[in-house]
Order: structure tokens, then sequence, then C-alpha cells
DNA sequence: AAATATGCATAATATTCTTAAGTATAAGAT
DNA sequence: ATCTTATACTTAAGAATATTATGCATATTT
């Protein structure tokens, strides 16, 4: 698992971009979806993942529709227009980011024993 | 500049990648030297800067020496050993992760129009 | 029958940042 | 000379976002 400070602030691109190679899914859904295709190294919990995606339907990027399954209720989000757009902006952005980040840092060359420590 | 979510959480992975690459630094020099290398995309505020320098010196991974430049008072921070570990790993989970992330949003191709799009 | 998995929600707390204000010296422009 | 910008550090108030914990309930596996 990755710090949790460095997954901050990703929460929503990555749902964004979940949403946008599948027509729907629900809360649950995307956790497992994510910790599958991370091997485990990204495990969003409930405590972030509901809230945020009650913010982003409160900003009118999701709807929901919901689903009985025998007798429980499966909430589905579903990208609006204005959703998608959103998802390509922020995955082009972390992109970029992700770029400039790795530049950045690109000087860098782990090093055990510099000369100069206290 | 970047949505400031996004640069959440690797303020300290910056710091310490400079520190090890130069002997030492200052705080305004450090928000110098990441604004320039980042083409301004990148801009720490000192608000956030200094604390986190502070914090870090608390933690035993920054020393400081403060030298007088006229009669201004510069502080100036170094790494120490336990600083330097940290600094490796940093930088290496931030490559991991940005890998993982670049995994997860790999499948995404930024599309303006989806069919199922409400 | 018990344990684990599925499924959603929210409150208390912690962390980390933004924004803003305060303080002060140095350098460049008008 | 004076004003503006750059240099330089600090801290407080507030916002945003996550962690941790709790609560509730059904379904499946052992």
């Amino acid at each position: 698992m990755y710090s949790p400070e460095l997954i901050k602030g990703t929460l929503q691109t990555i749902v964004l971009s979940l949403l946008s190679e599948n027509e729907r899914m629900y809360g649950y859904e995307i956790t497992q979806h994510v910790k599958d295709r991370t091997q485990g190294e990204i495990q969003l919990t409930e405590g972030a993942l509901y809230p945020t995606l009650h913010k982003l339907e409160a900003d009118g990027l999701l709807t929901t529709e919901k689903v009985s399954i025998g007798k429980r209720v499966r909430k589905y989000y579903r990208l609006t227009e204005n959703g998608n757009k959103q998802a390509n902006d922020k995955v082009n952005e972390f992109r970029r980011f992700s770029e400039t980040m790795n530049d950045l840092l690109n000087s860098f060359t782990p090093n055990p024993e510099l000369s100069w420590l206290s």
C-alpha cells in the first residue's frame, strides 16, 4: 500500500475515469475494481469514497439510479456530460502532473551515503 | 498550475529529494528552484512549505543552521541520515505510485461523446 | 452456526493545504 | 528620493479531504 497522503487528491480522478470506461458502477464495485487493477496497492476506503460520490453527484457530474438486488438496494452511478468532460480533464491533468513530478525528481538517484549528511 | 489537491502529499517528497541533490537549501530557495524546474507549474506556497520544513526538522529528518546575510537571517536545511533514507523511500514510492496510477488510468482514452451519457 | 463478503452511510478526528496577515531587509525602477 | 518588487521567515484561521470507527443490513461461504 502507498502512504495515504499520496493517494489524496486522486480519488475523484480515479472514480471519474472508471465511470468513463464503464457505463455505470456502484460504490463497492469501484473499490473492488481499483483493488484488483492495482494488485491491492490502492485500496479505497468507504469513508472516503461515498462522500466523494455524493459530492460528485451534488456537483452535477454524476447521476444515480437505485436498483434492487433481492432485498438490498444498490446505487449505481453514471457520468453526466459535464462529468465526462471533467473525467477527460482530470485524467489529462494527472498525466501531466506525473510527468512534471518525475522530471523534477529525475535528477534524483538513490544514494545511501551522501558525503554531507549530518 | 495544477489543481492543489494533486500536489497534496508530494511536498515532503519534493523537499527531501531537492535536499538530496543539494547539500543545503533555504526555504525561499526551494520555492524558486521548484518553480524554475517545473516552468511554474508547481509553485509551493510559504504557508505550506515552512510548516513542512519545521515538521521534517522536528521528525529528525533535517537539521538547520542560521546564516546572516547582511541584516537578514537565512535558515538553511540539510538532510540527516534518516532524512536521506526517507528521501530515497519517498521518491521511490512516488515513482511506483505514478506507475500504478498511470496503469489504472491507462485504459482511459479521452472521449468527448460516450453513448451512455445522461 | 459462524464467519466472511457485499453494500451503503455518516460522525469524529487528523492531516495538510490555502489564504491571509504580520514582520523586515534588499534591490530595482521612476 | 520613493515606490514597487523581490527576498525571507513565521504563524493563525479556515477549507478540503482523508482516516478511523461505527452503525446498519443482507448474502454467501465454511
